[in-house]
DNA sequence: TAAGAGAACTTAATCGATTTAGTCGCGTAA
DNA sequence: TTACGCGACTAAATCGATTAAGTTCTCTTA
């Protein structure tokens, strides 16, 4: 096992003060053409490198990101994380990770925990916890110590930060739309209650869509689910019934996994998607493009999402800090991506 | 926006020194209880904490722990991810991701970068390019400095680290075994050319599944496919073709995904699952549980792979340094997770 | 020839913490 | 009366880097 290089050591070996090395290493016109060649050969032969933690002390920049999510094992926040290493690293930054699993002391905790020296900005996606205690006090702590945070997905207000939103209304009405303009005039909606924003502003871009159609919407078409992020057996039943009492022409969920069951519903009652039944969801995932049929999916670009994010946290850490504070809301744009869920739009 | 406190800060405020601080803070029995009392009561106020960059200079110890993964938008990656962080979390250490994006120059980048300084051991699944070159540079540089390395999941030979694996052939066994005790007799796999290891095992385990029943094995049966985390148009016919000219019973595969499009060929064929044919494929996903019908599967328990290699690396680092160097592969076991893919096995 | 310039280094401070090795005053014992 | 011990601190070294502020020594020039 070989100890690490430190400048203390090849200053030792070569004979020479540890800033002598230091400022050849870094191309100083103070040191001598001799004296800088050798040390650069040294170095280079036993593979110097600059501890990273020494560095950061040192300028009081980490070069690390901190993300906060609520849970790692879902497919649009694996996209987010994906593209904000991305950029992360094409700008030479890390990225550490720490999940909340939805909870509040944990977010706490871990936000505590990176801002003491590890990282210099956040990214995050608060917990479903924090959202309904309102207490957002790790939050403006973290904020008041300068350091930078970008939400995204999960935002919350009040907040002096930047944030980085889906344009769900905007999303929800593309795909209610191009079901309208496929020929459905019955569409029904799965949602959750509006408490869960995303719920909420989706259900606003369906009866957007309704209203530009002028069709009439009609409540007994909206079905309010309560958790968006599973499918409980009441909720299964509850789908069902939706489906079998309601004559629908089409369907529109708020994310694949009600799309995937009110699909099995469908098909159990002997209706074909899309002839009988057209089927477009929110999210576009693995569900959506391998389900059987494959289904039409407002797709949430979360890798552009991260690297957003990534892109507006690390400007604001490497501009002037005493620069004027301004907080942007960026808004990512959704796209169809038309599969066998649903029929072709015949254009003019 | 205030500064952060230090033990500076802290000293200068109650006009006492430094160190009188930091022993005060630590309980050390040097310091007269008044003065202790004054000071934690400051630094309670104020919120002290200290510098975690500070301390990993001091300590040479960062307490983080560092993951390379070929990417993380998969679901088994992020299983395992999860329960790196449950675990790091609990025994108080922070986890920074990278992701090589199955690129050897990144992952050697991304493993130099977080060694000097940044993490204290690795946790890593090699990329494919990185098997491919057989070029291990980087792995030895690393532990040649004395940092422990678990590698999981895709572990290459003659490295001198602990290993975590999934039982790939103790798995398909499993899954085959189940297929044929429901009754199949003519089985077929769609699996990866030999060179992908998991492929490679997962095939014997199949083979061995057969040979235990007395069921001779056909090497018709057998469809090598060449990527093993993509499903190319190529590879969707020759699925098509597999399953259209073999009248098979049952399939067995090694991922989901070409489970999903075996489905969707039988399903074509006017045949029914599992009455006609049983279907069971290797990792237990999203796909697997919501697919139409969803899928019997061999379920890897990514989040307990995670666990162990995460506890086997804090335990490496948190042993004495000299202790004598032992390195062990641990088999995470699988499960067979039943649903409506295959036939019920009639127990006596 | 002595001062000044400049090349080529070294010293030392700094980042924020810990810890070992002093220091200082006071009380007690020989 | 001196010395020793002890309580309660402070000073300084250390982790590994950077950098402002010295220090030498040589060479130039008035």
């Amino acid at each position: 096992m070989k100890r690490k290089l430190t400048l203390k050591s090849i200053a030792k070996e070569l004979g020479v003060s540890i800033s002598t090395v230091s400022k050849a290493l870094r191309d100083s016109p103070e040191i001598s053409e001799e004296t800088r060649e050798k040390i650069k050969a040294y170095a280079k032969l036993y593979n110097y490198k600059p501890n990273n933690i020494a560095l950061s002390l040192k300028n009081r920049k980490t070069n690390t990101i901190g993300v906060i999510i609520p849970q790692i094992v879902h497919h649009f926040f694996t996209t987010v994380i994906y593209g904000i290493e991305q950029e992360a690293r094409e700008n030479n930054y890390n990225v550490i990770i720490c999940l909340s699993n939805n909870a509040f002391d944990k977010e706490v905790l871990n936000m505590e925990l990176l801002a003491n020296g590890s990282t210099d900005g956040f990214i995050l996606s608060v917990s479903k916890e924090t959202m309904m205690k309102e207490d957002y006090h790790h939050l403006n702590e973290v904020i008041d110590q300068g350091m930078p945070v970008v939400m995204f997905d999960r935002v919350v207000e009040g907040i002096q930060c930047d944030r980085v939103l889906i344009d769900d209304k905007a999303g929800a009405k593309k795909g209610v739309s191009h079901m309208i303009r496929s020929g459905c005039r019955k569409i029904g909606i799965i949602t959750s209650e509006d408490y869960v924003s995303v719920g909420r502003l989706r259900t606003e871009g369906y009866l957007d869509a309704l209203d530009d159609f002028g069709i009439k919407a009609d409540d007994n078409l909206i079905l309010k689910l309560d958790n968006i992020d599973d499918l409980s057996d009441k909720s299964k039943k509850r789908i069902e019934d939706f489906i079998t009492n309601n004559d629908l022409d089409g369907v529109f969920t708020v994310n694949e996994l009600f799309a995937v069951h009110a699909s099995r519903v469908i098909n159990a009652l002997g209706k074909k998607i899309p002839d009988d039944i057209s089927l477009v969801c929110f999210t576009d995932g693995q569900l959506s493009e391998h389900a059987v049929p494959s289904l039409t999916a407002v797709s949430q670009h979360g890798e552009e999402m991260g690297r957003k994010a990534a892109s507006i946290l690390i400007n604001k850490l490497e501009s002037a800090e005493d620069e004027e504070e301004e907080y942007s809301t960026t808004y990512i744009d959704t796209s169809l991506v038309e599969r066998e869920s649903t029929k072709e739009v015949t254009r003019r």
